[in-house]
DNA sequence: CTGTTAGCGCTTTCAG
DNA sequence: CTGAAAGCGCTAACAG
């Protein structure tokens, strides 16, 4: 178990300073040709490594961003994870990733523990609709130091940048869509709309309804879990309703599928009787033989992308004004089979 | 844009000494409870985070781990992950994501990337079949300071641990339900065999043919990439075959897919013509209406878990006698639809 | 062209 | 019970 070697080791053998040898090592040219080949070469022989973490401790910066999601094997923010990956390691950077399972306290826990860990950034999807009442949050937002993005699951906070998609637009097309196959009665499936991406949704929904006509009735909209089993609960609902819907928009795709599931389940066909969209383009809603699943579809990876880059952009700038991006993505509508009813010309 | 506050600030505003402080705030007890008190409420009253750099510099240890993956986005490697963070977490550990896109020159880099920011162990599954070749990895052997822990894409390399699922038994017993199903010639859809796992599965395969008295033929096996488009194509091969197969069984649940496509397209039932078994047990195979896939569950989550476990037991390990752990879970075949010809009473 | 020195923030002997 | 001093590995003035 031998040490790891260092500049010093490298130093001493050959009789020089350290001083001396890290120069030569980042190709100073101040440092003679033959003496820089000559520490580069012994470096090599004695297996040298640089350790980061000296130089982190040095400089100050860790070259270390991290990433909270609520959890990480869903396709959305694993394909955001990937695409904030793709282009922070080019840059030099690494990615730590945390999972708050969308509990407040572990959320906040994160956050601190980032922090002492010394990232440069916190990319994050918020697990907590009152994140301002958070310990850790708040001591973030004060000093400043740390740049921070939000993306998805934002709040509309001053001085803190953001990466979403245009959920106002996604809700308005889905409803949209649903109206032109002729759906009069449409149901949405909601979600914590505290969260801005699920109030949006539902904006969007409530003003495509008035836009064509069409009053809005609050009995048809359910807050639902995202997941299949809360889907089919409130399917259940609706079917059971004295005039049930004849479309439900969900926000999200696996409420969907669940509520898929329990319409079949009950003899009911899709889309002939009820078209159903849902919400993020997950692989499965593609894979579906009989009823592909029409959704929205959400970029993940580009956002991922997007959200690096915002990070970059601020802890480039060197000026005094902090520059806030607020960058809103627009999403597609993607139309399948489920939501269909008439096929056209 | 104020400077964080370290030990010397508090020391400073209190008169004292920052050996004293640090002391203070560990709650060591040779400090007075007075002096304790006073400490850790300014340290609260003056925002102080510790700096947990300057504390890796020191002990050696930077209580991070780097996981390397060919990508994030899929789900069985997220759900490793996913298994990896919540294990290791808890213990201190933040844990630090690399991906390769199962490029050879990018493992190697992302390997000396990681050793240079003095992870504490590297968790990985291997892209590159010939790794021994691999001048990062070599080195890392080399040092031996690094624990290492392969999962599911491993090498058999002295001193190094494994996680893994019984690929042999998951290759044979999907082999074995096919035959089960009546189904006499079953194609393979194998992968790169100079990985451990699709060499495995295939000697399954064949172990369950010879078992029960089948030939092994050799044009029934054909090399497929894990993806749907390639599932598609090798399926098309098959089916234009003088007698094409009556089972395949795939190494990827994506392949499977896509065969399936291909082979409902060209006016063939499933499970009635064509028997299809994947591998994986990707969400969307279950979410299949019509045919929902018979695959074989790798469990992901545990395995992420165990591969943290064989890691701490190994950073905890203080004998000088390194111990290494070949831990091998066991598959479980889910039979669904696809491969299901007759209703079990 | 190279050496000296100091310091990043923290812990930890060794004294007192 | 607390202080002084050294050191983790590296870089960056400042000298010469």
């Amino acid at each position: 178990m031998k040490k790891k070697t260092t500049i010093y080791d490298i130093a001493e053998k050959l009789g020089l300073t350290a001083a001396t040898v890290s120069r030569a090592l980042n190709n100073n040219t101040k440092i003679s040709l033959n003496t820089r080949k000559l520490v580069l070469d012994t470096a090599l022989e004695m297996n040298y490594e640089q350790n980061k973490l000296a130089l982190a401790l040095k400089s100050g910066k860790s070259y270390n961003v991290g990433v909270i999601v609520p959890r990480i094997d869903s396709n959305f923010f694993s394909s955001v994870i990937r695409g904030i990956e793709e282009e922070l390691y080019p840059k030099g950077y690494h990615v730590i990733i945390c999972q708050t399972h969308n509990q407040e306290n572990i959320e906040n826990e994160k956050i601190n523990s980032l922090v002492n860990v010394q990232v440069d950034g916190i990319l994050m999807s918020i697990s907590n609709a009152n994140l301002e009442e958070n310990k850790g949050f708040n001591k973030l937002l004060k000093n400043k130091k740390t740049p921070l993005v939000f993306f998805d699951r934002k709040k509309d906070i001053k001085g803190i940048s953001s990466v979403t998609i245009d959920d106002f637009k996604g809700g308005y097309d889905a409803t949209k869509h649903l109206l032109d196959q002729g759906c009069k009665r449409i149901a949405h499936l909601s979600n914590d709309r505290n969260f801005e991406i699920f109030r949006n949704r539902y904006l969007g929904y409530k003003q495509a309804l008035s836009d064509n006509g069409i009053e809005f009735d609050e009995s048809l909209v359910i807050e639902t879990q995202s997941n299949v089993l809360d889907g089919r609960r409130v399917a259940r609902l609706l079917l059971d309703m004295e005039t049930p819907p004849d479309a439900i928009f969900s926000s999200s795709d696996f409420a969907a599928l669940g509520a898929i599931q329990e319409i079949k389940e009950s003899g009911f066909n899709i889309p002939e009787d009820i078209c159903v969209v849902g919400f993020s383009n997950e692989p499965f809603t593609r894979f579906m033989e009989l009823t592909a699943i029409t959704t929205v579809d959400q970029f993940p990876l580009e956002m991922g992308r997007t959200a690096a880059q915002v990070f970059l952009e601020e802890v480039s700038n060197t000026g005094d004004t902090k520059i806030t991006k607020n960058v809103v993505l627009t999403p597609q509508l993607i139309i399948r089979k489920s939501s269909l009813k008439h096929k056209e010309g």
